[in-house]
DNA sequence: CGTGAGATTGATAGCGTTCAACTGTGGTGG
DNA sequence: CCACCACAGTTGAACGCTATCAATCTCACG
């Protein structure tokens, strides 16, 4: 029933913070069954669609985005391996924004039933979602003050650290170069300035020997005083002192 | 054990979306035991703040904020009766914001723990946390929206908008005015405008006949038109019929 | 009646937009 | 193999929304 070998991307993902147990382990592995396949720049669900199924990302990009009036869009957040998409089909039973693969990606699909039945048998793990939950909300938090108070370079800055630390927790290495392969409108529509202004803002910050870059390949010249200069704070690392309270308090029922 | 009597903020807000067994209200209302009152404007938690608490609000009006380096300041979100508040805390141990009384206030305090006690015993109440949690996410998103591609009057349209439609949840009545206890700083720091540039745009709005004020009473004369033509989206109207799949799933546990 | 916080108003400057053109590159079909 | 096209990147000029700076006004309060 449960197919071993391989590791899942949640029972990495979520191995990362607490120690999982045998069962855990099968019931993280059981919502990664049907998969599906998108390439790059695929949309997966549209703004509004119905949707009654949760998306776990098990390998590329992806990114979620809102049309506006004025035939706008704004980029609301990037998805890599590990992370929950889709959480809106929980409440809505729709999709509150359009998915679409920034690379080419493999999705697992679970029904919310499936959630519902995970939350009902392992609470531990249900604790822990929720707290990845409430950190993305903190992450998001941060994206609405750098938008709603910060220039144009502090934006596109913070953008950049995000997705290399992002990286970083994925695939491990200290990456000081990574590949983008999103449009300067998609950077745009990301941090909220046109894409004039991004290449202008891109231009600048390799002139001042922040950046270098080579198509579309780019190397942070030094991150860490980059992200000192924008007071750039890494959400991402979820502190592994947290968990200890939560998992004793429902050690025991195991 | 249980304090009978009145209904818990929690139970009430929660009992909105599914029908609450008793185990399931005493358990809501074990989380309100302690109670703190804060006068308006005192702070309740810094940012950086050590926190290992999360807080319910059972009265009043709080707004979440971030300071940023150049002094200037975001306002994140605004909480209102029966909002869950500090959730950073469960990840991190301390708060990522700084949590302010906007109006005279009473708040539950829970440690962490008394939700991880929660989510073994009441899986269901934790698949409704989780789904009130995901739709505070996309509430975020819209903000973050807001802030990205809209101009000043659209984003202070807004949030008068969204504020009412959170306060009309509260004591049911369709308010047209209400009161609105922010300085035109407070304001321009929820929507990433200066206080001078939202002076002139309630003026603009005013004269453009979409409200009145009469000190901080504020009145919407045409809402729905209003929020037509910004095209709001009422995020905090969470479907009754996402419910019962999840509710079914869990029922048997019962 | 002085005091102070918040609201209001004006003048000026700037960051980012808008509009528009041009370049470079990769793909496609003849 | 090359003409052609589409799309991304680049650059320039002018405009405008919003910020900045600085008064002045209002009003509650002691």
């Amino acid at each position: 029933m449960t197919n071993d070998g391989a590791e899942g991307v949640l029972e990495t993902r979520i191995g990362r913070h607490i120690n999982l147990t045998y069962s855990e382990r099968d019931a993280l592995r059981w919502l990664e069954r049907r998969e599906r396949r998108f390439e790059a720049g695929e949309i997966v669900v549209r703004e509004g669609d119905f949707a009654d199924c949760l998306h776990i990302v098990a390998a590329g990009w992806l990114h979620g985005s809102n049309d506006l009036p004025a035939g706008a869009r704004q980029i609301l957040r990037f998805y890599f391996k590990g992370d929950i998409v889709t959480t809106s089909a929980i409440v809505w039973g729709y999709s509150s924004a359009t998915l679409t693969a920034v690379s080419a990606c493999r999705l697992y699909e679970l029904p919310r039933d499936a959630l519902a039945r995970l939350f009902r048998d392992f609470p531990r793990l249900a604790a822990v979602l929720y707290g990845i939950s409430a950190a993305e909300q903190v992450a998001m938090a941060d994206r609405v003050a750098s938008l709603g108070r910060t220039d144009g370079l502090t934006r596109v800055a913070t953008l950049l650290l995000d997705i290399r630390s992002r990286l970083r927790l994925i695939d491990g290495a200290p990456n000081t170069a990574f590949e983008l392969p999103l449009t300067q409108q998609d950077l745009g529509d990301a941090v909220g300035l046109t894409k004039t202004h991004v290449n202008r803002t891109l231009r600048q910050m390799e002139a001042d020997g922040w950046i270098e870059r080579e198509g579309r390949l780019i190397r942070l010249l030094d991150a860490d005083a980059l992200a000192q200069r924008i007071e750039f704070k890494d959400r991402h690392i979820i502190a592994i002192d947290w968990l200890p309270p939560v998992k004793m308090a429902l050690e025991n029922v195991t």
